[in-house]
RNA sequence: AGAGGGAUAGUUCAAUGGUAGAACAGCGGCCUUUGGAGCCGUCAGUCCUGGUUCGAGCCCAGGUCCCUCUGCCA
């Protein structure tokens, strides 16, 4: 089965939000009239791995600024390095933007500027700001200096102008092996931001690129791409991280350089969640080592995993608003994200019983053979989405946790003689508990109060317990995942420095059901639907779905007072 | 140690020289045919030391702590 995308946030996705510094800064750019009261942003991710939520935070940030002030958003894919980036990657990408609810003005790729950025290095060369230099990648390096000591000149630095033209050129028609030389701007090898002590603009990489093919053997770097491609797309705020804020200078040393149109960079702070790993080199390895699925596996922070596990754009949107935008790096809860997707589930999620962990009950006194059929609201939070019909007979099934046979304080679900109410249907209590040879409980023996049909006691008698059930004889069997927490520490910061992060990768992660009972309404639920199993959480079906098997994913459980009290008593 | 940034409730953000607020989390209560949802209440903070000012979270000086930077990654 194929995801089901019907649930994708349209176009016209949630208003900007609110208000950060960034506003502060294009306010006052609209009041000097720097830009011309122009706002085009751009959203540059490498194809070298999949969206996660940092990037959300991101692509939020972005179209959201746009989105307040009347602009423009690009996608430009920042294409620069053929050894890392993959087809597969532009893919998702594009895929998940779009189902985040956003929509760009231009889908664009550094790549489209290769030629342009190539010219502006021979400018550069030809005005003596740049050079062709054959040191090793290890010289480079040993010249470089260090963070407290400067740098020292490459013996290249000053070779004439046109022997490195001559040399650039070759290095484009393919004339030298990978490594065999680059082209450094030529800035201050002395300068306390290492940045700009002769930055590499282009190095030799003979690699197939998935849009250019093989037409190039020299690729631009990063900083000599991002400003450059910027300008030429007329883009007003660059906004990134705040790891580039010590590029800034070199950003605004190329422009100036080559006269071109200034954009003007902003850094603002990553967003990190706990229990997340946002770094796409240890994402990668859960992939390639096989601790998750893939990607997509729910319990991975990217956008697609997301998406699989059942939250919803709306959802994501709105964490990313309540976080904030600012320039001081922290660590967001990850309950906030939580919330923010029971909020909306709960708002548009139709309800369903379902059991997960199976015991038998038998209501003595009701009827060999009869089935009754109960309505019961859709979504009681939404009266117009009307009821659903719901078998009940002599066989259910109600949730092993919720019987305890000698209760504790404060339990008020089912024991011997205790009443509860089986929700929409009747009042029972417990006559019996039958145990097998080994003394575990196989089977209640209840008896229902047929005065209490639909849930209510007309001698006006309370429960202080209603459970779900399934009628044993009616019950869809379905396979569902229960999600734990990938990490078994909320930050990177509480690891040990000497560990390898893969030591705290939870082992308990994920825990399969097998065999769940579900009401009957749950046939033919696509992939993609969220439902709420009462009492239990919120799921969605997975695509690992068949015709035969439904498969769900749990997207988050629904806040669980009783667990809770059951922690704080030991 | 050099350069660049940052420090406000437990957490993430507001407060733009004039009463330090919100959300999440926590705690308590109300309500409830989901121990859900909702509603009400409550706990809790300006990194430190000086200075300027009628008044400082905000401005100034000094200090402390944290983050980023020594890829031919982005």
């Amino acid at each position: 089965m194929a995801i089901d995308e019907t649930n994708a946030a349209g176009a016209g996705a949630a208003a900007g939000g609110k208000r950060n510094f960034i506003h502060d800064i294009i306010d006052e750019h609209n009041r000097t009239g720097r830009f011309g009261g122009r706002v085009h942003t751009r959203f540059p991710p490498e194809p070298n791995g999949y969206l996660h939520v940092g990037h959300a935070a991101s692509i939020c940030l972005n179209f959201g600024i746009a989105e307040t002030y009347g602009g423009k958003t690009n996608l430009r894919f920042d294409d620069t390095n053929p050894t890392k980036e993959d087809q597969e990657y532009i893919d998702a990408i594009i895929r998940d933007i779009h189902w985040l609810g956003f929509e760009w003005a231009n889908l664009l790729y550094a790549s489209d500027y290769f030629e342009q950025l190539y010219q502006w290095a021979e400018t550069l060369i030809q005005n003596g700001k740049a050079y062709v230099d054959q040191l090793s990648a290890d010289e480079i390096r040993e010249h470089r200096g260090t963070l407290t000591e400067p740098g020292r000149n490459s013996p290249h630095r000053d070779r004439p102008t046109a022997e490195s033209l001559d040399r650039f050129r070759r290095m484009r028609a393919g004339e030298f092996k990978n490594g065999e030389m680059v082209l450094r701007a030529k800035i201050d090898m002395s300068s306390p931001n290492i940045n700009l002590r002769d930055p590499v603009l282009y190095r030799i990489l003979h690699a197939h690129h998935p849009r250019t093919g093989d037409a190039w053997c020299i690729y631009p770097m990063y900083d000599w791409a991002h400003g450059q491609s910027d300008s030429i797309e007329g883009i007003t705020h660059s906004i990134c991280t705040l790891e580039f804020e010590d590029h800034r200078p070199l950003y605004d040393w190329f422009v100036e350089q080559l006269g071109i149109y200034h954009p003007q960079q902003i850094e603002f702070a990553r967003v990190n969640v706990t229990t997340m790993i946002t770094s796409k080199r240890k994402l990668l390895r859960l992939v390639k080592d096989g601790v998750v699925r893939g990607w997509d596996d729910p319990r991975m922070p990217t956008i697609s995993a997301m998406r699989r596990r059942g939250y919803t754009p709306k959802a994501i949107r709105d964490f990313v608003e309540m976080v904030g935008v600012s320039r001081s790096g922290g660590i967001a809860d990850i309950q906030m994200l939580e919330y923010c997707v029971r909020q909306d589930l709960n708002k548009i999620a139709p309800r369903t019983m379902a059991v997960l962990h199976p015991i038998k009950v038998v209501l003595t006194n009701y009827p060999e053979g009869q089935v009754e059929w109960f309505d019961s609201p859709v979504n009681p939070e939404d009266p117009t989405a009307g009821t659903r019909q719901v078998p009940f007979s002599k066989e259910l099934y109600i949730e092993a946790e919720d019987f305890m046979e000698t209760p504790p304080p404060k339990f008020y679900r089912l024991s011997p003689g205790k009443e509860v109410r089986l929700r929409s249907a009747y009042f029972v209590t417990c006559s019996e508990v039958i145990k097998d040879a080994d003394g575990r409980i196989v089977e209640l023996r209840c008896t229902y109060d047929p005065a209490t049909r639909g849930g209510d006691a007309p001698d006006g008698r309370k429960v202080k317990a209603t459970l779900h059930w399934v009628s044993a004889a009616h019950a869809v069997t379905a396979e569902v995942r229960l999600y734990d927490y990938l990490l078994t520490v909320p930050k990177s910061g509480d690891m040990d420095e000497d560990k390898d992060f893969m030591e705290y990768v939870n082992p308990n992660s994920l825990e399969i059901i097998d065999h769940a009972y579900i009401e009957p309404s749950i046939t033919g639920a696509p992939v993609g639907k969220q439902v709420q199993f009462e009492r239990v959480g919120y799921f969605t079906v997975d695509p690992d779905s068949t015709a035969e098997k439904l498969v769900f994913n749990r997207t988050v459980t629904l806040k669980d007072e009783w667990t809770k009290l059951q922690k704080q008593g030991g």
